[in-house]
DNA sequence: CGTCTATGAATGAATG
DNA sequence: CATTCATTCATAGACG
């Protein structure tokens, strides 16, 4: 299956800060699971109406639990460090969002608790996880401190540190411009043409 | 189990209309094309950050075959990750090799701006590099207790180390790889993997 | 063309 | 907190 992809979606390369690198990622995350949902959905109700998308003619709408795709070579054997789910993360950035600052130990352990109900959790990975957020998305920002910073100005040209220019959170409305310039297939337009809910807040999909 | 109706318009679990049906499937393949989107701005500008004008081999030993005049609007990418330049690494050797000890931000930023001018380089290229290097290099150098490197052969025998290791949540381990296995990622894919994190029934982007 | 290898990058955890 | 370490993922090139 060959996407159409032909001028609509260029994108222009070097535009993108790393904090709005976040943002989409963070919405990818979130589209993630509702296309697992959908899909799960999807499953269950191709036992009643079998669609004519490629499933598995078990009909069923079971799966086979370890597929190896093309170029996956995925252990899921065993591994020690812990990994976020897809759901605890989106739980993590939002938390991490509305409150910048250090969780303390009792908020710690509330997280930690509503966590483990998506998966396998402990206090000290929601501790690592908010520190190495900050630390990390603190590395982005230094070289703002000072307005005469003349021999730092020529950076901006060669290294283009991220500059500080989106504040919102959750919304494409920043970058939609950018990121899908196609007037026709634009995420707004996705959005508000559907029966779907164009917004993640109050989206349910049962 | 089963939704109380007030109306119609409720769904009850394992009855739905023809065209509650055709509503969902519309949803999922707006998903699915909302997916792709993203999937592919993704490996458009994967780097957070910028590398425009691809790698110049100025100065290097090296130049692309590929590189042509950015006409090729496809996917002219993918050639996200940084490559240093054979000027570049000589330097980047060099320095490692009088000073093993940890460049600081301070210094990263210095070698960053003098490589700048041998090729396309950003202050973290420079810190995972040595970052890297000095791992890399520890790796191999260690077992210098020679006689004993004979058992040090099985790495992959998880030596015991089980630390505040976490099983598996029920789920995939790591979103990334779910949101991204191959460029083609579509409706098909995530169907036929089937998997998805167990219950995703409350989590909430706020 | 498929596989292997070197290496840039991401990230959980540890250390000071 | 700021840095650093360790492990892993992903991919560009090399190789056959």
């Amino acid at each position: 299956m060959e996407r159409e992809s032909q001028n609509g979606t260029y994108v222009r390369r070097g535009v993108m800060t790393e904090e709005q690198m976040e943002t989409l990622r963070k919405q990818i995350a979130v589209y993630a699971v509702i296309c697992e949902q959908l899909a799960l959905l999807h499953n269950s109700l191709s036992s009643f109406h079998p669609l004519s998308s490629g499933m598995n003619p078990n009909g069923g709408g079971y799966f086979d639990p370890l597929v190896a795709s093309s170029s996956a070579h995925q252990r899921i054997s065993t591994r020690n460090r812990w990994t976020p789910t897809s759901t605890q993360l989106q739980i993590l950035e939002s938390i991490y969002e509305e409150r910048s600052g250090t969780p303390n130990r009792r908020r710690i352990r509330e997280i930690a608790t509503e966590l483990s109900e998506h998966g396998q959790i402990t206090e000290t990975n929601v501790y690592n996880w908010f520190q190495n957020r900050r630390a990390r998305s603190k590395r982005k920002q230094p070289p703002h401190t000072t307005t005469t910073d003349a021999g730092r100005a020529e950076d901006a040209a060669v290294t283009t540190d991220e500059k500080r220019s989106c504040g919102d959170s959750g919304g494409f409305e920043s970058y939609e411009h950018i990121l899908f310039p196609s007037p026709d297939l634009g995420i707004e337009h996705l959005l508000s043409r559907g029966e779907l809910s164009g917004d993640f807040s109050s989206y349910r999909l049962t």
